[in-house]
DNA sequence: GCTGATATATAGTTATCGTTATCTAAATGC
DNA sequence: GCATTTAGATAACGATAACTATATATCAGC
């Protein structure tokens, strides 16, 4: 089985980012050696070096090539529900579902770039930049829901973008640590308040006591 | 200058704790070395052994003495601005004013123990019966300030103090590494609208043009 | 096939860190 | 005052990690 050099190393690369992607993901950034990706990519950390000249350049590697993020699970979910208030509760259920799937690798990973990102220039460069074009994109996608399901958000489309985004990873990060301390339908319950969805559009009312105030 | 034993140990102590929580929340918990730790005391690592028996002892350590959180910062705040939208703008600059006061160094290192709560089950553990003491404090103010203020918060006091700590954590993750991503106005924006703040009780409307909508 | 170039492997090197074992000096109790 | 306990200093160990220098395997062009 004979390749070229550059179907060799595009399939090197790959599988290191790829690699790195899950180790990093699973363990945290500072727990993994770079002897481990390599070997996790069935490659020797020269392979590394070669390709990305640090642990550093591969992390910034990594994160430039990386689709992968809060948006295409959400997204998903929003388009297989139905009512407005059940995608609501997918959105929610896609990000802290309890099965160990993915999207809880991913988001852990996502949240540790964050902070990274306070200490590292270069992380939050990038990090910084993908931000935005996620807040657009979300706005965007926000803007025509909203028309769709009658709902009127608390600001103009970005800055609602903005909100949802920073609730769903502040109940995110809290659920991931302390689940109890985030039922379902608190974290619906606030994305719809966000969303100015109103109340004869969101969930049919099994819980609806949750609604409720009790002064 | 003679001490009692119990005086010179308490006060090593103090000193070993207190080295450590500026050295985490400045570099992070991983970069900081013991020696690091233990010259900032002017001690030395053997005092550290002797006192907390390894690294990890000492940050739980100082995750169980540590006063200082969110909350503190927070009631100031509002207990210091008159008007309840100028409150909640007060809320939003102490946690994201862009002095480099200590406030961000303390919120990088809750932010950052969060994340470790995720792989450490002794740090869940410790953050778990904080944050629900946390919890129930905020529900308890924020149920007194709703009365006096005349708002109708989207959920019962506890669902509601969920839903603002998650909201601003999220928006000081943001703010952090992308500060013109969370202008002021829309940080105060999220909190009124989950606290159902009227909206003839909030800021002059000098911005109000960020609270309309452009669908 | 042979040569030059390129991709990856191999084997260090150096530095740092957590931890432990041992030693010293100060305080306590009799 | 002397023995004992205790707080903390000192020095070394062992492991691990990032990185480098060099060697080897693989491919391209002739």
């Amino acid at each position: 089985m004979t390749r070229t050099q550059q179907e060799r190393k595009a399939e090197t690369r790959g599988r290191l980012l790829d690699a790195a992607a899950a180790l990093f993901a699973s363990r945290g950034i500072d727990a993994v050696s770079v002897d481990a990706v390599a070997e996790a990519a069935g490659r020797t950390s020269g392979a590394v070096y070669a390709h990305f000249g640090s642990k550093q350049g591969l992390l910034l590697a990594l994160l430039d090539e990386w689709k992968q993020s809060m948006l295409t699970v959400l997204f998903a979910a929003v388009a297989v529900a139905g009512e407005p208030g059940d995608q609501l509760a997918a959105v929610w259920e896609s990000l802290a579902g309890d099965g160990a799937g993915p999207g809880r690798a991913w988001s852990l990973l996502e949240d540790e770039l964050w902070l990274r990102a306070s200490r590292d220039a270069d992380v939050a460069a990038v990090l910084t930049e993908r931000n935005a074009e996620a807040r657009r994109i979300t706005a965007r996608q926000l803007a025509v829901w909203a028309l769709r399901v009658g709902a009127t958000p608390v600001g103009d489309a970005e800055t609602t973008a903005t909100l949802l985004r920073a609730l769903l990873r502040g109940l995110e990060l809290e659920h991931r640590v302390d689940p109890a301390a985030v039922p379902p339908a608190t974290a619906v319950l606030g994305l719809a308040t966000l969303l100015g969805l109103p109340p004869d559009r969101q969930a049919d009312p099994p819980d609806s006591h949750l609604t409720t105030r009790r002064p």
